[in-house]
DNA sequence: GATAGAACTAAGCGCCCGCTTAGGTCAACG
DNA sequence: CGTTGACCTAAGCGGGCGCTTAGTTCTATC
C-alpha cells in the first residue's frame, strides 16, 4: 500500500493522485486505503516520515564513516546523492510534497529537516576547525551542498539508465571544491 | 488570469488546483478561464512557455555581459539564482509542473530546457579553453551549476525576507570554486 | 444610435473525488 | 466448534471537478 502510494504520488503529485489510483496500484478496493490510514493526508505523512528518517540515517551513517573532514564530506555528499537516485520516487515525494501536509504534520517534518542541515553544518565546521576547509558562509554553503544532492530528484530517472555512481562521485568532488578543500 | 494561475499552481500544484480556484483569484467566474484558454493544461503550457523564455533570456543576457570566462560564469549564476528568487512563484511552476503537460507540450518545453544546458556548457568550455577553469566532466558540472540555482525554488520564500542578493552572490562564488577557477 | 465582436457569466452536464457504512471472509485461539 | 478480531469489499453519499452552452454586457467603430 505504501509502495503503491509512493509510486502514485511521485508520478502525479499528491493533488493529482486519487485514493482510487493508490488502491488500484495496490491491487485493492478503494476502501482498503482507509483500513490502514485515516486520510489521504495521513498516508502522505507516513511516507514522508519514513522517507525523511531513511535519508537522515543515510546522511548520519556517512558522517560517521570517517574522521578526516574531507573524506567525511566526500562520503556524505556521495551517499546522500546516491540515496536520492536509488530511492528516486520516495525521494521525490519527500522533497516535493511537504506543502500538502497539514500544519501539524508539516511542523513535525520541518523539525526533522533541520537536522539534515545541522549534520551538514557540522561536517563543514569540522573541516574549518581542522584548517582544511575555507568557508565564509557556513550555513549558506551547507545549504548549497544539500541542494546539489536534493535537486537530483527533479530530473534523475532510474529508467533512463544513467550512471548514478558517476553522478554521485562528481557531486562529491564538486563538494570538496565548494568548501575550498586544500 | 495568468498571474492568478501562477499563484494557484505554485501554492497547491497543478493537480491540486481547480479551474474555479484560478477564476476566483482572478476575480472572474469559473467559465472565464475557458474564454482565454482551451483547457487547464493549455493554461499551464502558456505559463510554462512564458516562464522558460524569461529564464532563458536572463541566462543569455548574463552570458553576454562579459568576455572574461570567470566574470561571465559569475554573472550567469548570480543572475539565474536571482531570477529564481525574484520570480519564485513562476519559477516553481516552471521547474515542478513539467510532468503535468501533455506529451506534445512537454516535448516543446524540454527542447527549450536543453538550451539552458547548452548555454551553461558553453560558459564552462570558454573557461577551459582560456586555461582558467579545470573541469573533467563538462556536462555534469554544467548540470550541477544549474541545480544550484534551480533548487532555490524548492525552499526560498520571498515573504520570509531573506537576503536574495547574498544568496545569489554565494552561489556565484561557489560556482567559480566548482569549475576550479584559478 | 445602430452594429459587430470580444469579454464575460449563470447554469448545469456527467464524472470522479475523499470518505463512510454495513457486512463478508478467514486465520488464530480457547 | 464457536468466537474473536484483523483485513477487506460493495455500495454509495455529498460535493467538487473540467468543461460546455446559451445568452448578456461592454466597447469600439461608423
Amino acid at each position: 500500500m505504501l509502495d503503491a502510494a509512493v509510486d502514485a504520488f511521485a508520478e502525479r503529485g499528491f493533488g493529482g493522485t486519487s485514493t482510487r489510483d493508490v488502491a488500484v496500484r495496490a491491487g485493492r478496493s478503494p476502501a482498503a486505503v482507509y483500513v490502514h490510514y485515516d486520510s489521504k493526508e495521513a498516508l502522505l505523512y507516513a511516507i514522508s516520515l519514513e522517507g525523511h528518517m531513511a535519508a537522515l540515517d543515510c546522511l548520519k551513517l556517512a558522517y560517521a564513516s570517517s574522521e578526516d573532514p574531507a573524506a567525511r564530506l566526500h562520503a556524505m555528499v556521495f551517499a546522500f546523492s546516491d540515496w536520492h537516485m536509488e530511492n528516486a520516487r520516495l525521494a521525490r515525494v519527500v522533497q516535493y510534497e511537504l506543502h500538502a501536509l497539514s500544519k501539524v504534520h508539516r511542523a513535525d517534518i520541518v523539525s526533522l529537516r533541520r537536522r539534515f542541515h545541522r549534520v551538514m553544518v557540522g561536517a563543514v565546521r569540522d573541516g574549518i576547525r581542522a584548517g582544511q576547509f575555507q568557508v565564509d558562509d557556513v550555513n549558506g554553503t551547507a545549504r548549497a551542498l544539500l541542494s546539489l544532492c536534493i535537486d537530483l530528484v527533479r530530473w534523475f530517472d532510474p529508467a533512463r539508465g544513467r550512471n548514478s555512481r558517476a553522478i554521485a562521485q562528481l557531486n562529491a568532488d564538486l563538494a570538496l571544491r565548494m568548501v575550498g578543500d586544500v
